[in-house]
DNA sequence: CGTTTTCTTTTCCGAAATGACAATCAATTA
DNA sequence: TAATTGATTGTCATTTCGGAAAAGAAAACG
C-alpha cells in the first residue's frame, strides 16, 4: 500500500463546494476554477478527484440525489400507512418562513444541466420517477379505495405543482410565498377524497 | 439627417437569432458570438445595436415578453366570458404532439437568466403576475359565483401546474407526455364547479 | 532502506469570449 | 457637392476556462 487515500474527504469537500457554486453562481458559472476556489483546493486538485467538468457535474447529480433517497424517499418507505402523506407534503410545500429551500436552486440548476447532458438527464429521471411513485404510494396509504388513475394524476399535478412554485419562487414573485400553491394541493388532494 | 436606421430590422434579426441560440445551446451557449453567427451578422453589429450581453438577454426578455402580451394576455382580454378558459388551457396544457413548445426551452433559460439579474427578473415578474392574473380572469369568467380566493388559489396552482410539467417534459420524463397534467388541471377546475 | 502508491504543486498551451477602439463605407439632406 | 449621421468591418488586448502533463513530496510497507 501507499499513502492513504483523501479521496473520499476530498470529494465530500467539493461536492458542497459545488452546490454553494451552483446556488451562487448557477451553473454557468461553476467552473473547475470556481469549485476549486470555493472548496480550498487547487484546480488541479479538482481535476484529480473528479476528472473534468461533465464528470464533476455527472458525480454531483449522484451525490445530490443519493442523498435525497435516503432523507425523502427513504423515509416515505420507512413510515408506515397515514404518516407518509403529511411527509410528502411537508416535503412539497414546507411553508416555512424560508421561500425555498436552499437546494431548490442547485435543483434547478442542475435540471438545465440536465438538459444538454445524457448522463444527467438519467439520472435525474430514475430519481425523479421513483420520488412521484413515492408521493403516489403516500397517496394510496390514505386513499386505497381511490382509482390508480386518479392517484396517479394527482400524484405527478402535486410534484408539478411543487416544482412550478419552486420555479416561481426563485424569481421572487410574490405569489409564490402566500401559501397559495398548499391551497392548490390541498384541493388536488380532495378530489381523491370524493369519488372513491 | 444622415443614412436612414436599420436599428428595427436588425433588432428583430437579433432578437429571433437569441430565440434560436437559447433553444439549442441554452444560456451559457448564447454568446454575443454565436447569436452573431446566427443572425447572419457579425459581432460588432450585436454589439451595436444591442450592446453588451447583460443588454442583449434584457432586451429579449422585453422582446419575448411584449409578443406573449398580445398572444396569450391580449387574446384573454380580448375574447369574451366564457370563451376565456379553453383559451387559457389550451395554452398552459395544449397535448399537441410536441411534448414541449419551442419557446419552453426559450424561457427555461430565461427564467435562469432573470434569477441572477436583477433587469431580467423584474421584466419577468410582471409579465408572470400578468399572465396569472389573466387565469385568474378566465375562471371568474367561467365560475363567477366561486370564492376570490379559491379562484386565486386554482389560478396559481394552474400556472404551477404548467410550468412544473414543462420542466419535467424537458427532462424527456415519459410521465409528462401522457397528458396527465390535464387531468390534475381539471381536478383543480373541478374545486369551482363544486362549492360556490 | 527503497519501492510503491497516492497526494500535491506547478507549468504550459489552446480555445473562446468579451470589451473597446478605429477606420471605412453608404445614404440622406442642406 | 459637402456635411452629417449611422452602418459596416476589422483589429487588438485581456480574461477566463479547460485539458494535459510533469515533477516533487508524503506516507505506507516489505
Amino acid at each position: 500500500m501507499g499513502r492513504p487515500s483523501m479521496a473520499a474527504e476530498r470529494t465530500e469537500q467539493i461536492m458542497q463546494a459545488t452546490a454553494r457554486c451552483l446556488q451562487k453562481h448557477g451553473l454557468a458559472g461553476t467552473t473547475l476554477e470556481r469549485v476549486a476556489e470555493e472548496s480550498g483546493l487547487s484546480r488541479s486538485h479538482v481535476r484529480h478527484y473528479v476528472g473534468n467538468r461533465d464528470d464533476l457535474l455527472q458525480k454531483f447529480a449522484n451525490w445530490l440525489y443519493s442523498g435525497y433517497e435516503a432523507e425523502f424517499i427513504g423515509r416515505i418507505a420507512g413510515a408506515d400507512g397515514r404518516d407518509k402523506l403529511p411527509i410528502v407534503m411537508d416535503y412539497l410545500f414546507s411553508t416555512g418562513f424560508l421561500p425555498i429551500s436552499d437546494d431548490d436552486t442547485v435543483i434547478r440548476e442542475l435540471i438545465t444541466a440536465g438538459i444538454a447532458d445524457e448522463r444527467i438527464r438519467v439520472v435525474m429521471q430514475t430519481h425523479y420517477t421513483q420520488a412521484i411513485q413515492s408521493v403516489e404510494d403516500a397517496l394510496a396509504a390514505e386513499h386505497p379505495e381511490a382509482s390508480p388513475g386518479a392517484r396517479r394524476a394527482v400524484a405527478y399535478g402535486l410534484w408539478c405543482l411543487a416544482m412550478g412554485n419552486s420555479m416561481m419562487a426563485e424569481l421572487q414573485l410574490p405569489v409564490a410565498s402566500g401559501g397559495l400553491v398548499r391551497a392548490a394541493a390541498e384541493s388536488l388532494l380532495e378530489r381523491l377524497s370524493r369519488h372513491g
